[in-house]
DNA sequence: GTTTTTCTTTGACGACTGTCCAAGATTTTT
DNA sequence: AAAAATCTTGGACAGTCGTCAAAGAAAAAC
């Protein structure tokens, strides 16, 4: 008896689980899903002038909504950088798989590089906004610093390997290497948005030279 | 006749434009005033959560005189933002003129480096701000790219001071020279609003190693 | 098929925004 | 001292903001 009614008791809160499960699942996708919207709304408009209504225009859902499915706006915003996280700082590590000679590996970087900026700008600038932001609020600090930790990683894997590739050692640490090209990224976009095609084009002729610039080679 | 009237004329307009000029002299001067209220303001909430309101009350007029004194809010903020040059971006030269040494004028640019991060801390979080806020917002955008252009003139001339001193060559272009240091000060920034004393240390630590990367030295 | 739960819409709320204006205070001119 | 020009105030305006709750729609459970 006892047998039976744990295999009942089990397979019932098993059945719960599972629903309960799908249900959370259901739920996360809705999260997901305007957290998305929240995040091209915050890219087209910045995060000053980025209003519930005008991320609830940019999903398919009404503005009340949104406090459904987040507590309020601070929540809904922080989702949408860990969202930023995961369409954008997942990219570089393919050149490092596929290339083999370091004069690739530098190259393929700077296309990809310059690539991004041409493709996501409005993302991009977005990323800065949120990064100065968590200066002046520290709702968002803790989530930046993780990001941006990431990215560091990130740039410091392509210049290590690069530098192993070129048969030398990085010549700097790795946050002084992040903050270099992170800098070089930030003033490229700040010229793409100025429509200074020229200025951009020269720092993308000025990159090789400072990548290398970064790395100690060995003669 | 002629010239009695031409003189009488000549009298009375000149005196008129000295009227004239005191008046916009004071006008002027009121205008900064408010401007430099403003600045405060914005340096403590940032651009997004700065009002009008909120900006009177750093001053000591009521919200409805910034609208005799400026045409609209972009016009206060505009005007905010040039004085921020004036604040803030007439620094270094001094440290170039007195240096005699390569040594000496690294050590005192560290040391003024870190010291206005310290001291002008939330100005230079606006100064990004703003900066950030051009790339969704055309209307500063000239004003902006005027203050980072002598934010570049006034490092290169110091990185070029450095690397004559020291016999040798700057190693980067002055764009280059300026975003990599202009990196460092923003990551030092984010550091210091984090309260993460050790990271801004160690950014300090290897601040001279960095500048001596921008130069190529001669043996 | 009915009940219960989950999801979504819509409209309202109080607070805050930039802007403008009439009236008062202050200064300058005559 | 009177008149005119200048400056400043404080409140009203139309709009927008984040938030919330009641009511309806949809889905799930029974």
């Amino acid at each position: 008896m006892s047998v039976t009614i744990r295999g009942v008791t089990e397979v019932a809160s098993r059945k719960q689980d599972r629903l309960a499960r799908r249900q959370v699942d259901k739920f996360d996708a809705r999260r997901t899903e305007l957290a998305v919207a929240t995040l091209h709304t915050l890219a087209e408009l910045g995060y000053a002038r980025t209003s519930l209504r005008e991320i609830a225009q940019n999903s398919e859902f009404s503005h009340g909504v949104l406090h459904y499915y987040f507590e309020d706006k601070r929540d809904l915003i922080t989702e949408a950088v860990r969202q930023y996280e995961v369409v954008c700082v997942t990219r570089d590590d393919e050149v490092v798989a596929t290339s083999t000679t370091a004069e690739q590996l530098r190259a393929e970087f700077v296309a990809m590089f310059f690539d991004t900026l041409g493709r996501d700008a409005p993302l991009h600038r977005l990323w800065y906004d949120l990064r100065n932001q968590s200066l002046f609020d520290g709702s968002f600090r803790a989530d930046v610093l993780e990001i941006d930790g990431h990215r560091e990683d990130m740039v410091w894997r392509v210049v290590n390997r690069y530098a192993e590739l070129l048969g030398g050692t990085p010549a700097a640490s790795p946050g002084t290497t992040y903050v270099t090209l992170d800098g070089i990224f930030q003033r490229a976009l700040l010229h793409h948005f100025t429509g200074n095609a020229d200025a951009v084009a020269q720092l993308r002729a000025d990159l090789p030279a400072v990548i290398d610039l970064l790395v100690s080679k060995a003669e």
